[in-house]
DNA sequence: CTGTTAGCGCGTTCAT
DNA sequence: ATGAACGCGCTAACAG
C-alpha cells in the first residue's frame, strides 16, 4: 500500500502537508491541496488505520456487545446490530461485534487495548453485569436499554412506560373498558430483561390511574392461541388487547380471536406496543407503537460519538417518546362516541 | 493504561524481555518470565492494539461483509454473523461488521487501511460484485457461499447438491415415488442468491438420474398453504415432499397438508433440507438436513486464519457434506419394504 | 501557508 | 538469556 510518504513525494510537499490537506485540520493553499488530493487519489492512498490510531489516539471503532440469550429474538438482535453499524458508519466509525461469553471480557479488552473509542451495549438486563463494568471503564459506554441502577450511566431507549400508557389511552379513547395485556414469556421476564417489566409497570400504573378493568397474561407457549384463551378465561368480555410480546405469539393472536368468535377491531380492539416487528403482513394487521431500532440506535451512536469527540459526558437516561401507527385494529366500541386521543 | 514500559520497570527487565515473555516467541528464564507475568497481571497490562498492529503488521481483526437484502432472513443472518464472530474469537481475532451499502466499500477500506487481516463474505450471490473485488484485493478473503465464478477464490459452504440428493435418496428409500420440492420465493431466486439454485439443480439432476416423478414449486406467498396447494394441483398423489424454503413457509406446511387430508409421514413424507432453522418446535417436526452455520463458519474462519498466518493459500471451494436429523417425518410407503439409506 | 520533528507503544533485529 | 535501538505510518506541536 501507498504511504503518506509516497503521496508527499508525488505531490512535492512534506508529509504534514499531506496529513493536513486530507484531514482539513488546518488550511492549505487551494492549489497545493489539489495536488495532494490528486496524488492521493492517483495512488489510491488511504491512511494506515493503526498508525493513525496510534498517533491520534483514536481508532474510529465502536465495540458493540450483544450477548445472545436462549430466548432472545435473533431477528430483533440483528436489526439492532445493523442499525448501530449503519449509524456508526454515518459518523465515520466502524463497529466491532462482541458476542457470547466475550460480551463482558470483550468490553474490558477493547477498552484496555484502546481497540475501541467507545462501547454500545445491547440487550440490557435489569441487573446487567455490564453496568458495573461500564462504571469502572475509562472508555465511554452507551446503553441501548435501561438497567435498574443507572447511576453514572448513559442510556437510550424507547419510553416503554409512556408506550404502555399511550396504548391504554388509545383503547380508552375508543370506549374500550376491559383491557387485556399479553406480555412476554416467563423466561424473558425472569431473566429480568428490562423493557417488558417497564412496559408492565407502565400499563399497571396507567390502568390503575384510570380505574380500568384489566388482566395481564404471560404466554405459556409461543403461540397466540393459548395466550388469548388465558385472557378470555380471566376476562370473557375483554374488548381491548395490548400486545407487548414476541412475534410468534402476536402473529397468531388474530386467528385465535377469530376462533373464539371475536372480531377485530369491533369486538376486541388490538394494539401491538413496544415491538420490533411489523404487523403489516399479519393476517390481521394491528395498530403498532413500534420499538424503533433505527431511532434508538442512531440516538445512542450519536451520543457516544459526541462523548468521544468532546470528552464531555453528563450521565443521563434518554427516553424516546412513543409513536403510533394506525392499521385499523382499533375502532370505537358500540354506542361510543370516539373522543380524541391524547 | 499501563504500557509495556511500566511492566518492564516493575519487573526490572527491558521491554523486549517483556514482549518475548508475553508472546513466547523466544525462551525466557522461568524466574524472570514469572516476574514479568506477575507485573503484567498486577498492572492489568494489555498491549495497545494499534501499536501492536503497527509493529507486527497484523491487526487480529477480520472484517465480515453481510449486506441485507429485502428478502434476507434476519434471523439466519444473525446466526452466521455470530458464529463467525465466535469462531474468530477462538482464534484470537475480533470481527468488524460491514453492512448495507458499506459491504463493498468496507471491504476496500478495511483492506486498504490494513484495518483487517482478512475478510469473511456472507450472503453470496451468483454474480456477487464482492467476488471481483476479492480477486483484486491483496487481503485474504473467504466466502461462505459460492458465486458462479470461483476462479481465484476460497469458498466454503454446505454441499447443497449433495443435500438435495440425500433428501431424494431418503424419500426413495422409503418407497416414495412422487416427490415435490418447495423452493424459495421468486424474489430470492431472481436475485440469484446462489444456494437455492444449487439445491434446485441437485434435486433436478438426482430425480432425473433415478427417473422419479417430481414437481417443483416456487411459493407465491410467505405461507405454506398456497405452496402445498400448488404442489397438490400439479401432483395430486404426491407422497414425498422436500422443503428448501424459508421458515414462514415451512412452519405452516404441516397444517396445510392436514387441511388437505394428508398425514405426515404416512401419506406424505417430508424433509426440510438446506435450512438454517430447526423444525423441532413446529406443530409437525420434519426430518432435517441442516445448513449448519457453526460448521460453515468455523471452517471458513479457520481457513482464513491459516491463510493469514501462513500466507499460503490455494484457492479452492470446500463443500461440507450434508448430515441428516431424524424427526420421524419420513416413513415407508404402504407395502414398501424399506431399503437402507445410502 | 508550509516544513521539521518528536513521539504514539510495540515487535524485532542486532549485539552482547 | 537479555538489552539497546530502530522503525512501523501517522498526527500534531513547534518553527519558520
Amino acid at each position: 500500500m501507498a504511504t503518506i510518504d509516497d503521496v508527499a513525494r508525488a505531490a512535492g510537499v512534506s508529509i504534514s502537508t499531506v496529513s493536513y490537506a486530507l484531514s482539513g485540520k488546518r488550511s492549505i493553499k487551494e492549489s497545493t491541496r489539489n495536488r495532494v488530493l490528486d496524488a492521493a487519489a492517483h495512488l489510491g492512498y488511504l491512511p494506515n488505520a493503526s498508525a493513525r490510531t496510534l498517533a491520534a489516539n483514536r481508532s474510529q471503532i465502536f465495540a458493540v456487545t450483544a450477548p445472545l440469550h436462549p430466548d432472545t429474538d435473533h431477528s430483533a438482535h440483528m436489526v439492532f446490530a445493523m442499525e448501530v453499524t449503519k449509524a456508526a458508519r454515518d459518523l465515520d466509525y466502524d463497529t466491532l461485534l462482541l458476542v457470547h461469553n466475550d460480551a463482558l471480557d470483550g468490553m474490558k479488552r477493547s477498552a484496555a487495548t484502546s481497540l475501541a473509542d467507545g462501547i454500545i451495549v445491547l440487550d440490557v438486563d435489569a441487573h446487567d453485569p455490564r453496568a458495573d463494568l461500564a462504571r469502572q471503564l475509562a472508555c465511554p459506554v452507551v446503553f441501548i436499554g435501561v438497567p435498574e441502577d443507572t447511576t453514572g450511566l448513559v442510556c437510550v431507549d424507547l419510553d416503554f412506560e409512556a408506550a404502555a400508557a399511550l396504548a391504554v389511552d388509545r383503547l380508552v379513547a375508543a370506549g374500550r373498558k376491559r383491557i387485556g395485556l399479553i406480555s412476554h414469556p416467563e423466561e424473558t421476564l425472569s431473566r429480568e430483561s428490562n423493557f417488558p417489566l417497564r412496559f408492565l409497570h407502565g400499563f399497571e400504573r396507567h390502568v390503575a390511574e384510570l380505574g380500568i378493568e384489566h388482566v395481564e397474561i404471560t404466554p405459556r407457549t409461543h403461540r397466540g392461541l393459548e395466550a388469548v384463551e388465558d385472557v378470555l378465561d380471566a376476562m370473557p368480555d375483554v374488548d381491548g388487547l395490548v400486545l407487548n410480546t414476541n412475534v410468534d405469539v402476536a402473529s397468531s393472536v388474530g386467528a385465535a380471536l377469530a376462533l373464539h368468535g371475536k372480531s377485530v377491531p369491533t369486538d376486541v380492539s388490538v394494539i401491538a406496543a413496544g415491538v420490533t416487528f411489523s404487523t403489516a403482513r399479519f393476517p390481521v394487521p394491528f395498530d403498532t407503537i413500534p420499538l424503533d431500532a433505527h431511532a434508538s440506535c442512531s440516538a445512542a451512536v450519536e451520543m457516544l460519538a459526541r462523548i468521544v469527540e468532546t470528552s464531555a459526558s453528563l450521565p443521563e437516561t434518554t427516553l424516546i417518546p412513543p409513536t403510533y401507527i394506525d392499521q385499523g385494529s382499533v375502532a370505537p366500541a358500540f354506542g361510543h362516541a370516539p373522543t380524541p386521543a391524547r
